[in-house]
RNA sequence: GCCGAGCUGGCGGAAUGGUAGACGCGGUGGUCUUAAAAACCACUGGGGCCUCCCCGUCCGGGUUCGAAUCCCGGGCUCGGCACCA
């Protein structure tokens, strides 16, 4: 019967010490170079890639690891399937953060952050059983890393996407540095939480706003975490409408050109208003009285009628054209203002209450528009665009919400501009081969807070010739933003060793874009807006093969902690280290992919590991106790079906479904063990497919059952479909749709078969009895439903 | 205000038109132990007239033989955008 062999299983194991464990295999794969890529003659490149992390001060926080462990089993699951898989690591060491922390504990930057990245490599990352691949570490302040954002600076300076020009812009008192748009939350500081203010000031910009559109359309065909491209759609914020050109009297300009998403209601238009950014603010009105309400005479730009209307100013920020027409009676905040200065409102678009009381601003019929009078809002829009365009005063138009990023800081710890400043020349921009212009080695590296950054003060660095002329200049003192850092990092990777370009082409065309992109959604209109555009500007000049950086993106959810959010006022950090030590990678991997579904996050609990420790001693006792060569078909069709729904739910990230299913498994082989007849080969597949969650303990298991190649290595094992569909089902009988009764079946019988079965059952027959049964509804190896009066 | 996601036992969560609550935590009972811990086993949504029946997935309607799942209305939570015309 049983083919199970005599083995003796009274033998004590040795329990299992996790310390003991992965010490030995973290030795033994750099031993090894167990990570290493091939990259050049890869079999299927997998470009697998985690959002890089600034090595703080503070360590590693248990959110990194999070992101980490579930990029890392993806990376392993593919691993598995045959692809040569690229799991890089790095620091984004640059920038405020760490300078932060720099003066705040007194240490120099240069000398802080070679101690934190040490620690975060050596004492952390190595410990969370990742396949990083270390021979192609990125470090952003690495001279050999940073003189090639430079040079990205430089042919977007070259491309004509870069530019230096002056313009309000936002200031942390704080971070004594301007910010860009997307750093400032609610008018707050994205970092330290201070009031932003606005300073006048000559700022370089990124010009992003050229690749606005094809940006947001491209959205529509990434493979991405749907609310980070909602997210971005937001952020660049189309919008439809129309720029209409008015005529102004009385005013030292003729006409002024306004944007509108309503030309439907033109004909409501009482006021105009001009922007304190208009760019010619000046041919309106005096700078010194931009409080007050102008009013000038304006003609409404249509044939024929012609009423008068006032012209006025209150400052807004620049967008559209920098002016708009006002139309009180549909808009709150053209109302609101009319209110307050006793403009006309006049009623344009039918279906409001009285809009003396309150404005409408819905859709309805056009009304006191002339020959327009009953026109819908939707129609109106367009014949007004036609009237316009006919009259030459104007047509549709789009427009985006987005901004071009501003990214000089006046700070001390980032990579200088690489720009000369020329009393001749204007800005000249650094000679390529003159690369890296080095960040200088200055003591004093405190921000002034006067607009300019600490490296002014380096006067053998800042003076130097032009490069054209040799006249005495000065260098761009400002550093660049860190996002301008992160926004290539993942071409440098596959590139670490060449120290003469950037990234290799032959590499970047083989291993770009980047495969599948993991991280956190807090940078959905930071850094992966910032990295796309980067990646474009990049295409167009055929240095990368794709305008997208990233085929396939997946946000991670958040780690909470006892239901709050974790912060240090709140104490209610978890010390990532803490855990390792006390449980080891593998049950802290699994714990965390354990709490929830990974794209939505969990909530970080003490009491919940025990379950996941059981669970891995269960593993470790049970297969070294599974010695049967059973082939029972039973058996065979249970490891096939565990095959399939844990690979399902690898490729989708569903960590948590396919742990159920390993702990499931587990539980039965553990029992089996205990009865000396569990199968070898159950064993085997267990490990296997438990290997991405738990890499060291399943390759320690796979030796001692006697493999010498890793399991990491051993490929996935196959299945049969045939196998995996059920050959027995449990079909459920209702009655009313209401369930009555089940039988076990064969799969696969026929809607009569299944009805006449569920007949002869003793509690539907009764149920039936006497009733008259209007209709019979058989889903065939599922359900059987009687409908009784 | 606009856009998006979500709301399921004591708790984290499964199930996306077919037996609601997989898996785990916690709890209760048991085995082992002098005892405890650990481990292992069993039970564990609520209720009742308890071989059976009723109720139950934020609330109220609807579609359907059948709804956690689809539709309409409302509530709450989280995230994005916001004097952006």
């Amino acid at each position: 019967m049983s083919t199970t062999e005599p083995v003796p299983t009274t033998h004590a194991l040795d329990p299992y010490d996790h310390t003991v464990v992965e010490a030995k295999w973290r030795r033994r794969w750099e031993e090894t170079g167990a990570h290493r890529t091939d990259l050049d003659t890869p079999v299927r490149p997998f470009y697998n890639l985690m959002m890089f992390p600034y090595p703080s001060a503070e360590g590693l926080h248990v959110g990194n690891v999070y992101a980490f462990t579930g990029a890392d089993i993806y990376g392993r699951y593919r691993r598995l399937l045959g692809d040569t898989v690229f799991e890089p690591m790095g620091f984004d060491a640059f920038g405020i953060h760490t300078e932060n922390f720099a003066l705040k504990s007194g240490q120099h930057p240069a000398r802080m952050t070679p101690r934190n990245v040490a620690h975060f490599r050596e004492k952390q990352l190595k410990r969370l059983g990742a396949m990083f691949d270390w021979d192609h570490e990125v470090d952003t302040t690495d001279p050999d890393y940073y003189r090639w954002t430079q040079w990205i600076f430089l042919r977007l300076f070259d491309a004509g996407l870069a530019e230096q020009r002056e313009g309000p812009v936002n200031w942390c008192p704080s971070c004594l540095t301007v910010l860009a748009d997307e750093q400032v939350i609610d008018g707050h500081c994205e970092r330290c939480d201070s009031v932003v203010e606005q300073r006048v000031l000559k700022q370089w910009f990124l010009k992003i706003t050229r690749y606005a559109k094809e940006l947001l359309e491209a959205l529509d065909h990434i493979d991405w975490s749907e609310r980070t491209v909602t997210a971005q759609r937001n952020w660049i914020g189309r919008s439809e409408g129309a720029n209409v050109r008015f005529d102004l009297e009385g005013c030292a300009r003729r006409d002024v050109t306004v944007f509108t998403t309503r030309p439907d209601t033109l004909y409501g238009a009482t006021f105009l208003v001009i922007g304190a950014e208009h760019p010619r603010l000046g041919d309106f009105i005096a700078r010194d009285r931009l409080a007050a309400v102008e009013r000038w005479r304006g003609t409404l730009p249509t044939a024929g009628d012609e009423p008068d209307f006032s012209v006025g100013i209150y400052v807004l920020g620049g967008y559209g054209t920098g002016a708009i027409m006002a139309v009180p009676a549909h808009d709150t905040r053209d109302w609101q203002f009319a209110k307050a200065h006793g403009l006309p409102i006049v009623e344009v678009i039918g279906g409001g209450d009285d809009i003396q009381g309150k404005p409408y601003t819905g859709d309805g019929p056009m009304v006191n528009s002339a020959d327009l009078d009953g026109t819908p809002s939707a129609e109106g829009k367009l014949r007004v665009v036609e009237r316009l365009r006919a009259l030459d005063r104007g047509d549709a138009t789009v427009q985006y919400r987005l901004r071009d990023w501003l990214i000089s800081r006046q700070r001390y710890w980032g990579p200088p501009i690489p720009i000369i400043h020329c009393p001749t020349h204007g800005a000249v921009p650094v000679p390529y081969d003159q690369l890296p212009v080095l960040l200088p080695e200055v003591e004093e590296f405190r921000p002034l807070g006067t607009g300019t950054s600490p490296l002014a003060a380096a006067e053998d660095w800042v003076n130097v010739p032009c490069p054209i002329c040799a006249e005495p200049s000065r260098r761009e003192t400002d550093v660049s933003d860190t996002f301008l850092d992160s926004a290539w990092y993942f071409l440098r990777y596959p590139s670490t060793e060449f120290h003469d370009r950037p990234f290799d082409h032959e590499r970047t065309f083989r291993w770009l874009p980047v495969d599948m992109y993991i991280g956190g959604n807090e940078h959905a209109v930071l850094h992966l807006m910032y990295s796309r555009f980067i990646m474009r500007a990049l295409h167009e000049q055929g240095l990368v093969p794709d305008p997208e950086p990233y085929k396939r993106f997946r946000a991670h959810g958040l780690i909470i902690r006892n239901g709050a959010k974790m912060s240090k006022s709140k104490g209610n950090v978890v010390n990532p280290d803490e855990y390792l030590d006390r449980h080891g990678a593998d049950t802290m991997r699994i714990y965390l992919m354990f709490l929830g579904p990974y794209t939505e996050g969990g909530d970080f609990r003490d009491d919940g590991i025990r379950g996941v420790s059981r669970f891995l001693d269960r593993v470790w006792r049970a297969t070294q106790q599974a010695h049967s060569k059973d082939q029972d078909l039973e058996r065979e069709r249970r490891r096939h079906r565990l095959i399939a729904h844990v690979g399902e739910r690898y490729a989708e990230l569903s960590y948590n479904t396919a742990i159920a299913f390993l702990m499931e498994f587990s539980h039965a082989l553990a029992n089996e063990a205990a009865a000396g007849t569990a199968r070898r080969v159950d064993a085997e597949t267990l490990l296997q497919l438990l290997a991405p969650l738990a890499p060291h303990l399943t390759e320690e298991l796979w030796e001692r059952l006697g493999h010498r190649q890793s399991i990491h290595d051993s490929g996935w094992p196959a299945h049969d479909p045939a196998l995996v569909a059920a050959q027995q089902v449990t079909v459920v009988v209702q009655v009313n749709g209401k369930p009555r009764d089940q039988m076990q079946v064969d799969a696969g019988l026929d809607r009569a078969e299944l009805e006449r079965r569920a007949r002869e059952l003793p509690k539907i027959a009764a149920l039936l009895e006497g009733k008259e049964v209007r209709k019979v509804v058989v889903v065939p190896d599922r359900i059987v439903n009687f409908v009784v009066s």
